[in-house]
Formats: C-alpha cells, structure tokens, sequence
DNA sequence: CGAAACCATTTGACAGGTCAAATGGTTTGT
DNA sequence: ACAAACCATTTGACCTGTCAAATGGTTTCG
C-alpha cells in the first residue's frame, strides 16, 4: 500500500521534496497546529477559556460526575495534567469536586454555573467554526475521513512491531 | 475489537453523547495524541532523537540550507521555540550554521553527518510505521483524507469570521 | 487480621508550545 | 545620509504535555 500513498503525494498539495516516511504524521500535525491555534483565539477572544478548559468542559457535559480517570481516558489526556488543570479549575469556580462515599480515592467532578454559562455563550461560536472548518467536505467525504481516523488512531496504539 | 477498548477506540459513528461542536477537532486532537505517542517512542528507542529533531532533520533533507524562518513557515512551528531547538541541535553537533554573506540575519542550517546517519539508520522503522499506520486504508480512502484535511487546513487559517 | 497488590490522584522534573517584547541587521524614502 | 519601517532571530515569561515516582485509600488472600 506504499504506492496508494505515493499516488496520493503527488495529487495533493505536496511539496515535490517531500520524503514519504512521515507523511500522514507530518500532516496531521501540522493540520493539529492550526486547529489549536485557531481554537485557541477563538475561545480566548469570546470567553477566557483556554482550550483544555474548553475541552474538559464538554467532556463533562457528556459524562456527567466523571472522575479523573474517566476523563483522561475519554480525551487521551495525561493524569498529571488533569490533576493539577482541574485544581485550577476549580479555584476559578468553574468545576466543584465530590469525594466518592464509598471509596474515598475518587473525586466526582461537577460543572458549576458559571462553567455551564460560559459553555452556553461559547457554544455557537464553536458550533460555526465547525460548519466553517467543514464547510467544503461532503458527507461521504466526511464519511471516508472518520473511518481513515478511525484505522490510523487503531494502529497508532501498538508499539514495537512496527 | 471495539468492545475491548472502550474510552480510546470508538468508531467514527458518533457516540450519544457527543455534542456535535468540536467533534472533528476532538477526534484529530486524539489521534495526535496517539501519534505523538507512538512516535516519540519509536525515535527514543532506536535513536536518542525526540519528535521535533526527527522532523527538522527531515525538513532539512527537504530543503537544503533553510533558514530559521523557512523551517517555521514548513512545519508550522514557533520561531521562539526552533530558536532554541536549533540552538540545542547545534550543540550536540546534529546541526551546523552558516551566516548569509549577503544578509547577515539570516542563519543557514545543514545537517552534520551525525544528522544524516541518525536519519539514515532511523528511516527505516519509520517508514515502516507509516505503512503499518495506513495499513488497512485503500488508496482511493487515502486520497479522500488528504483533500479533506487540505480543506480543514484552509479553513483553520481563518480567523474571526465564523 | 495484616501484608501485598492494586488503584486514583498528586507531585516533581523537564520537554514542547505560544505570545510578546527585545536585539541587531537591512531596506526605503526623503 | 539617515531616520523610519522592516525583517530574522533571540529572549523572557508562562502554559501545556509527558513520564516517573510518591501518596493515600481499597481489595485480596494467606
């Protein structure tokens, strides 16, 4: 399947020089690097969330009194990270944490009003950057680009057999 | 498969719980993380580089004696930051610098051959990876991922309007 | 019971990433 | 010529990401 990518090369906006090892990878990246840093504008000029925040917000909005853990293995987040952004979190008022009655090492965490507001606000903003970001992909496209996601992110959980 | 691996491994069909806002831009931020992962570990195992030596070699291989800003504009990194890697690289004599004659900001980069064999040696589990990585995605897949992340890309340079 | 194994979270140390201001060289316009 | 505008690179401050070890609570099982 190297030649599928090699065809895939030379179709696209590729520099000539570009070397096919790392391709996808580099791309990816790059393409990440934009995203974050549009993201990031974004959600700073409309509210001060940064886009962790952001990100842990939404996320417990999906999982109602997630704890930690929970959360990092939805988004793919350090632990470390987690502990000390939720810290943070919750000095700001924008997350309140509840220990576990029945087992004292997990923290439940909650959304506070202040947090569900912001979100509310920011919301429609990052709704239409996602319409924007998308606007020129059809559904099928979008379809065929998911599942790509889906393989690549598939794959890239093994280690060492190459 | 996907029952085994719950939090990592969800298929592109979006679970009930997902808001729609940022689904793109979280699935990617995923995989990235992932990828980030996997690579670093790879470079760190078979050679002593760290994701962003790997990919400034590379993009040095692509073009010859860039400079500082060429590189930034390439790879999409901060200048701050290739300041200082630059400055590290030289260090531990993966790189060298040539002051232009004509213009004496501008620092001209080139690999030493330490670079070149490190790169030389490390290429292979690299491109390796990159197969494994787009194992099981078809060409005609492959192409569809690369015109709809050039239109995310695009997309993702816009500031303010949407 | 009580030690070993486990688990959730925290902390420390350090690399990577971002923004803004500073430095030093070059071009432009008068 | 020379100040203003420009440009490439550097530096400072601070936030984010990653890894490993530490802390403190819980379960297992002799």
């Amino acid at each position: 399947m190297v030649s599928a990518n090699l065809g895939a090369m030379n179709t696209h906006n590729t520099p000539s020089f570009q070397t096919p090892s790392s391709f996808v990878t580099f791309r990816l990246a790059r393409l990440q690097s934009s995203l974050n840093a549009q993201g990031a504008a974004l959600l700073k000029s409309k509210s001060g969330l940064s886009l962790v925040e952001w990100r842990l917000i939404q996320t417990l909005r999906m999982i109602k009194n997630a704890s930690l853990t929970e959360i990092a293995d939805h988004v793919q987040m350090d632990k470390g990270q987690l502990s000390r952004k939720i810290k943070a979190m919750v000095e700001k008022g924008l997350l309140r944490t509840e220990t576990n009655k029945r087992d004292q090492r997990i923290q439940h965490l909650t959304l506070t009003a202040e947090a569900e507001k912001l979100s509310a606000e920011m919301m429609p903003f990052m709704d239409a950057r996602q319409q924007h970001l998308l606007a020129n992909v059809s559904v099928e496209d979008l379809e065929v680009f998911y599942s790509v996601i889906d393989k690549i992110e598939a794959a890239s959980k093994f280690r060492g057999d190459a």
